[in-house]
DNA sequence: TAGATTGTTAATCGATTAACAATC
DNA sequence: TAGATTGTTAATCGATTAACAATC
């Protein structure tokens, strides 16, 4: 798999499947067509057979896909089916609300370091971490091989914790500081900023 | 303008435009061309220039764009030249961090209420507001003229939130909560899910 | 078997990019 | 004037959707 370049739109339409997917095995659903998953996702139906046949043929032609299996595939697709270490930089109000968001334990991300530049905050502990100082991260990175960085410091830092998470050797990072980031080496850069959405939203309202 | 039904491609551009102008102005940078802020924004020239023709003339051949004046254009497309009411339904750690969210007052969209489910919390004081039952939000958007609702709320209760906020009359939803939401009436919703981000930042490690 | 639904090809639709005349 | 840069058309590229043979 991944012969061919998947493109973008597909791979961020794989999660949405599989939350559903989820919550359909929360409830005891065997199989699900892709016409009902593209009902209740309000996506087609043909590109949501189009998205998973790129990876492989995980589908019963007359019966569906098979919830349990289909999960199982697409966790593998995403890499999900390991434990990703992640590490937050910034532990004001939203660093905070991350750290005790409980998504991360059954999605296999884990953070297992927490980052913060003020003084003040070093050495206290949340969601069981005890804060480190930024200068801590390339040896934390290496140390508990850690992949992932999150952002959640103020914008103007943004860029320079960017910079530092890179050279530490982190593979991808999701930016919650409200900048677009300039990639400085081959890293992968989410951006998970909602004043741009509330932004265009407003475009939108009446 | 918006005779032709601008694309959303499009519309999601314009913030990042616009947060990226104002950086400019803070800099004292007067005027920029479209190469310029496509080599900044990672973005095609053409592109830019494209999409702000959807709206109007706003640059001078030869020159670029003033800085100033496309920032009023941009506000101005985007309705962020008239002050937006907002309400935050959720006071848990991400209400929390988005209620001390300093964008908004800049940007005209102001939390005007916040509620929560919880008897513990009502009563309470967040940023200056005192956090109201859930019940309320009908009478509270009505009274208050709220267009925009936020929803930071656990994922099996944001469906319900939802239909609440759409039934007294909003007219936008920046959901939080990691589930897809059914759009029961004509209300635009925007997500803001880290997690769907995070899992598609998971394919593309190493 | 008949009905349902996949995987996949072909057609359509839409978005991005290149190119350039107009003009500051 | 010469150089730079826009606004816009045409070309390209890519993504979505329709349709249907294969088959459970």
């Amino acid at each position: 798999m991944k012969t061919v370049n998947i493109s973008e739109a597909v791979i961020r339409r794989l999660p949405i499947y599989l939350r559903f997917l989820v919550h359909l095995q929360n409830m005891g659903i065997k199989t699900v067509s892709s016409q009902e998953l593209g009902q209740k996702l309000d996506i087609n139906p043909a590109q949501i057979r189009k998205d998973l046949a790129y990876f492989g043929e995980f589908g019963r032609k007359g019966i569906g896909y098979e919830v349990q299996y289909l999960i199982e595939k697409i966790k593998q697709i995403l890499k999900l089916d390991q434990i990703i270490n992640v590490c937050l930089v910034g532990a004001g109000h939203l660093g905070h609300a991350l750290s005790n968001y409980n998504v991360y334990q059954k999605d296999n991300m884990k953070i297992v370091a927490i980052f913060d530049a003020d003084p003040q905050k070093i050495g206290t502990k949340i969601a069981g971490l005890t804060i480190l100082p930024v200068e801590a991260i390339p040896e934390t990175v290496k140390e508990k091989k850690i992949r992932v960085g999150i952002i959640a410091v103020p914008a103007p830092e943004a860029q320079k914790v960017a910079e530092i998470l890179v050279e530490a050797g982190i593979e991808g990072i999701l930016n919650f500081a409200p900048v677009s980031l300039r990639n400085t080496g081959k890293v992968r850069i989410h951006h998970a900023d909602f004043t741009t959405e509330l932004h265009s939203l407003a475009y939108y309202l009446e």
